[in-house]
DNA sequence: TTGTAAGCGTTATCAG
DNA sequence: CTGATAACGCTTACAA
């Protein structure tokens, strides 16, 4: 993978237009600082030797990139399969495109995401997952690159985007029980050192905080048994439902933490001759588009996620962390419950089984 | 978005050390050639000024990046969204890391996909769904670069990957006649021109051949008012049957050129009262991994959308295509149908009608 | 308006 | 075996 031919290079352009280097570079850049004719005979002539000027050199003189990282403690297979990602990213894409920005992935190399983080020329980066047991993110602020944080509840010194994580939890509980359910499960997304989770620890535990808000405002209290987790994704969740049900688990109503564990779920219940929602109810989390074509179409929070990632940029952009620099910015969206075809009022025979629900 | 302070440079280290830019260049790219201790030394003062080399000038000076392009006519907010290359790119992603290689989008900028290629700096390109309407093929070809393309059966004098399209869309409309069915609609993907398309035109010409071929087998013709087109996504499904539904068709089977299509043809026909598989059967193309998780199964062609992707990046490191350079290198693929739940026996009623099929 | 020359931070060449 | 020195290709003060 070598490249055959010389390129043409500024100094073949300046050479064949009798002009210096600097000439042709203004002739691209600022064409007003030439005379009108030299601007068109030296483009004229760099078009006819087929002239492109090296991005790579044009960086290291001008000492930025055009480019904007996007930093996971992820895999990049995990992160382009992965739903919520893909539209997350989109929004990054969007606002970055609309800055002239490129983007660029920078997940773990060879296992080591701080090596990735060295070899990444970016301007600015973008951490989303990242939790306190990340040391990527001192790495970062070393290296005096801008940076904001998304999903990382565990950094909130560091700028960023905030959602209502806690808030959209609680709703999705508080649907439940108004709907007569009191066994529920409870499917988390496993931490991020498990490295094929997509959401990090930290919103787990505030989601499983809002839960048990509107729970205990019920006087329902969650046991450990009533809660499993593992990595956000369909087959993460097949497989949490199974295990609950393996270990005894017998709920009328389950909790996901993501759209796409909830997904799994469906599938799993459906495969144990379970109705949905009849026999069961699920609510997911996040909203992501395909929550809207599953069948029945499912009950979730949904939250901005595409906003999330322009919103972030849009941070960056503005200012994003300096190296030791002053207060952080943080930016706050909203979450809501979108009730679909996935929940129903419990079932009448299990209602009764209630109250020893612990 | 500026960096805030002076990253220590090369210079710096060396100058610490006592030492030449070299040595300390030696120090950590071919320890072997310097003396055991001075190694250390070198690396010891490197981290305590915590050193790390300047990816973009170790760029100009190898004049390589150690990055692969992945080219596509689409805007990324389409791209990361479509679950269909999100499994292509976790494929790259992949090989891409085994080998040592960062991956990059190189999608339009302000909508010239021309201008994305100069500004990228990449050691070579796969490019993807490329028709040959693009004369970014020509622009990539003449800047020396490596590339391969896939999913561009327009350009078959080009590298590539090829997967046997039209034989899956055999096998898919084959399983539906066999089941009675007689009556079709065909929904293809609209040409990437119209930019929100996920495929390039040139599979849809192929699939269709294909549909076609099995269904003269049986003596049954398509006409056009049986195909509709459409973006390759779930709301292009949506669109697409509602659209052939209202100008009047009444098939009992859809074959959708995209499970994403697919999908939402399946909720479409579900909001229009019709019963999937019992009124309609529905065949996708593809095999996403959502579709094992639809409610039917999507029955639907595989193809190894990871593989191709794989693939791609091994062709491409054994050469690709250089300037002016001899004959090209082909990779074919297979692929199967996946019998699963959205296709059954066409139904009783509707099998009379059939033979005024136009 | 245009040219000169000094970087930018590495790696690679080539004497010592 | 080391270590100056010259690329690498472009941008950008500063001169002319």
């Amino acid at each position: 993978m070598e490249q055959a031919t010389r390129r043409t290079t500024i100094a073949d352009v300046a050479r064949a237009a009798g002009v210096s280097k600097a000439a042709v570079s203004f002739a691209f850049n600022t064409p007003e600082r030439l005379s009108a004719d030299t601007v068109t005979r030296i483009r004229e002539i760099a078009t006819g030797l087929d002239y492109r000027p090296d991005p790579v050199a044009r960086m290291l003189a001008q000492r930025r990139t055009g480019t904007i990282g996007i930093l996971t403690p992820q895999g990049l297979d995990v992160i382009f399969t992965n739903p919520y990602f893909g539209e997350f990213s989109a929004g990054v894409a969007t606002a970055a495109e609309a800055a002239g920005l490129a983007i660029q992935f920078i997940s773990p190399l060879h296992g080591s995401l701080t090596r990735a983080v060295d070899r990444a020329s970016v301007d600015g980066i973008i951490a989303v997952g990242l939790g306190a047991a990340h040391p990527e993110v001192g790495q970062i602020r070393r290296s005096g690159l801008p940076f904001v944080v998304v999903d990382s509840t565990a950094l909130p010194d560091e700028p960023g985007i905030e959602v209502d994580d806690e808030g959209g939890a609680r709703l999705a509980a508080e649907h439940l029980v108004e709907l007569g359910h009191r066994d529920f499960l409870v499917i988390g997304i496993e931490p991020p050192s498990a490295s094929s989770g997509m959401e990090p620890a930290g919103v787990t535990a505030l989601r499983l905080r809002g839960y048990r808000e509107s729970m205990s405002a019920a006087g329902i209290e969650l046991s450990d048994a009533e809660m499993v987790v593992g990595p956000a994704s369909m087959e993460g969740g097949i497989d949490a439902f199974r295990r609950a049900w393996a270990s005894g688990a017998r709920p009328t109503a389950v909790l996901a933490m993501s759209d796409a564990m909830a997904i799994g779920a469906m599938r799993a219940a459906r495969d144990l001759g379970l109705g949905v929602p009849a026999d069961l109810s699920i609510v997911g989390y996040d909203d992501v588009d395909v929550a809207q074509y599953t069948d029945p179409p499912l009950t979730t929070v949904h939250q901005p996620i595409r906003r999330k990632g322009e919103e972030a940029v849009r941070l960056l952009l503005a200012g994003g962390r300096h190296r030791d620099e002053g207060p952080t910015e943080q930016q706050h969206l909203e979450t809501r419950l979108v009730v679909r075809g996935s929940t129903a009022r419990a079932p009448r025979g299990r209602e009764e089984v209630v109250d020893d629900g612990r």
